[in-house]
DNA sequence: CTGAAAGCGCTTACAG
DNA sequence: CTGAAAGCGCTTACAG
């Protein structure tokens, strides 16, 4: 049909130009058999190898072996900013252990997160990392039933023994909220993000929770549909709708802080001087707002890095106890906080 | 070895619920194969699959195909803000099309670029999308003389014959220096990016050509090792010290721009005030800026997607004369150029 | 319209 | 230490 590829050269080849068994070829060029060949016999068959040209078609190992030496990677989506540091993170761990990368973006679509999962399997992939967790997740349901291997990272589900890398949220909202107060805030609304995410109900929580323990009114809560510039705007004016008296505003991250910025801009209310604003995350240029926002960051390499180790020992076959790492955010103050007003 | 996986439907167990041979199944299965077969034998294999969660095994089928429906790409980072649309551009068309992607960051280093290739030929990918062509490319060359399809995008190279979805780069540079004339300012630098990229030194000649057609002093230009913000506040410094006397500078990208603004603030000089700058590519959220950067919008998603069209059709066998798109970009004016001063 | 066979390029248990 | 064989799950030319 596609006679556009030349003539690969296979390990027969390579054993052709020795003149010795193909399978003896095959132990010669693998790390872990090669001791059960001779040395001179090993020379000669890398010396062929180079010389040919050959390098291994991993499509055949894979349908021997079952596996493909490739994680798959789910992701919302690419563009959104806090991702790409997170997959260079899983790539360059990834790659450094000879694995690849096969990424998909859902769009925080159920169907499109199935049948992602779904291509992948089909690929043989060894195991998955999810950054798309809902709280109630399906995918990972079924990856358990299918003895796929998976981490999550970023957003983790309800549910216990599952592997995740996430953020210490508790501490990533108080040190906002420390922070706030030392600002002489009381009145302190928050832009939450979608309850059906780890991430969107743990740093809501955390903030009520903060607030009722100071005494402080914690019921200026919008929650937001997605983690988006849109909503972050559209609940800002939700949230203003219902009540104006709050002079600061914790966001779900920097994406919705971006959209209550845009709301109070479209709304004449200037910020810090009127409302402080802080985000969440630190997106890669994010600091180069002016006035630059006050946010949390967030190891987002770090995070991806580390998820992909951890995959990597389970596939390996060193799975100990499920374990959920909490990585520590930290605060970065910049100029979009500002002391109270009045 | 690995037990991991649960024992996996296969074709086989399709065709023995149907009472079929596999070979029936896999017609069966297949869009174009379908039509040699019965209309109820169709339907019986179609229920049993669906039955007993049958997905094909993509690995076997490349094996025997020769193809995976895979798309490789080559790119220099991820983390570079300008890739991610062009990625998801290329994602969304391919898998519409039942491709999928595997990506792979080169950090515009030789060697790695040689194994991400090696990798993915090892892999049976149908076609690769290359973003990181220097001007003389070993890779492209490989390409050529392996038969590979491949689709250039974004860069391309100095020879002829190849595809490539690039930009309009006269008609940007031109749009930024008119709009610079248009500010009276005569005196008009340049941060060039790297020679060996033809980005870099179309950018430069079309600045040159410009100027030299007006009259106006070309001589202005220091070139940046690299698009990165560290080398563009390197070069901004290393201008500056050669002559201090420009109103403007247009940067070969917005990440030099960056850079540029970065140099300025360190040694008290006001942007736009002192200096106009203009940058490239109008990366996602750099409009945010304060004051914002004045740049030329590039199609991002568009080229992706655009590139990947064309590669499909490469792969389809629908190629005709090779061909290099360039696509149009866009002044968009913001508050990073004023009026010259004096 | 359907079946039986061969083969894609590897890996590995089994002999020797 | 090396060879010969079997098989991973598909696809497709060849028969019928």
């Amino acid at each position: 049909m596609n006679a556009r590829k030349k003539a690969k050269v296979t390990i027969r080849d390579v054993a052709d130009l020795v003149g010795v068994h193909h399978s003896t070829v095959s132990r010669a060029l693998s790390p872990d058999k090669r001791g059960k060949i001779s040395p001179a016999v090993v020379k000669k068959v890398e010396r062929a190898a180079k010389k040919l040209g050959y390098y291994p078609n991993i499509v055949a190992s894979s349908l021997k072996l079952n596996r493909s030496f490739t994680v798959g990677v789910l992701i919302p989506d690419l563009m959104n900013p806090l991702f790409p540091p997170i997959i260079r993170g899983i790539q360059d761990t990834a790659e450094a252990a000879g694995f690849t990368v096969l990424t998909a973006n859902t769009d925080d679509e159920e169907d499109k997160e199935q049948s992602a999962l779904k291509m992948m399997r089909g690929r043989s992939i060894d195991g998955v990392i999810i950054a798309t967790a809902r709280r109630q997740e399906p995918i990972v349901e079924e990856c358990i039933a299918n003895d796929i291997p998976f981490v999550l990272v970023n957003r983790t589900v309800d549910r216990d023994g599952v592997n995740a890398v996430v953020l210490d949220e508790t501490f990533g909202v108080r040190s906002i909220l420390d922070h706030l107060m030392s600002l002489k805030h009381t009145q302190i609304a928050h832009i939450a993000g979608p309850q059906h995410t780890s991430t969107g109900y743990h740093r809501a929580k955390a903030f009520t929770d903060y607030l009722r323990i100071h005494d402080l009114p914690a019921d200026r809560v919008e929650v937001a549909a997605k983690f988006t510039v849109d909503e972050g705007r559209r609940a800002f004016k939700a949230l203003l709708a219902r009540d104006n008296r709050f002079t600061a505003v914790v966001a779900g991250n920097d994406l919705l802080a971006l959209g209550c910025i845009d709301a109070m801009q479209e709304m004449g209310i200037n910020y810090p001087d009127n409302i402080s604003i802080a985000g969440y995350d630190d997106i890669p240029f994010i600091e180069r707002m002016n006035p630059a926002l006050t946010t949390v960051v967030v190891p987002k390499y770090e995070m991806g890095s580390q998820a992909t180790k951890t995959l990597l020992e389970i596939i390996g076959g060193k799975s100990k106890e499920p374990v959920v790492m909490r990585m520590q955010p930290r605060l970065v103050v910049r100029g979009s906080t500002a002391i109270a007003p009045r």
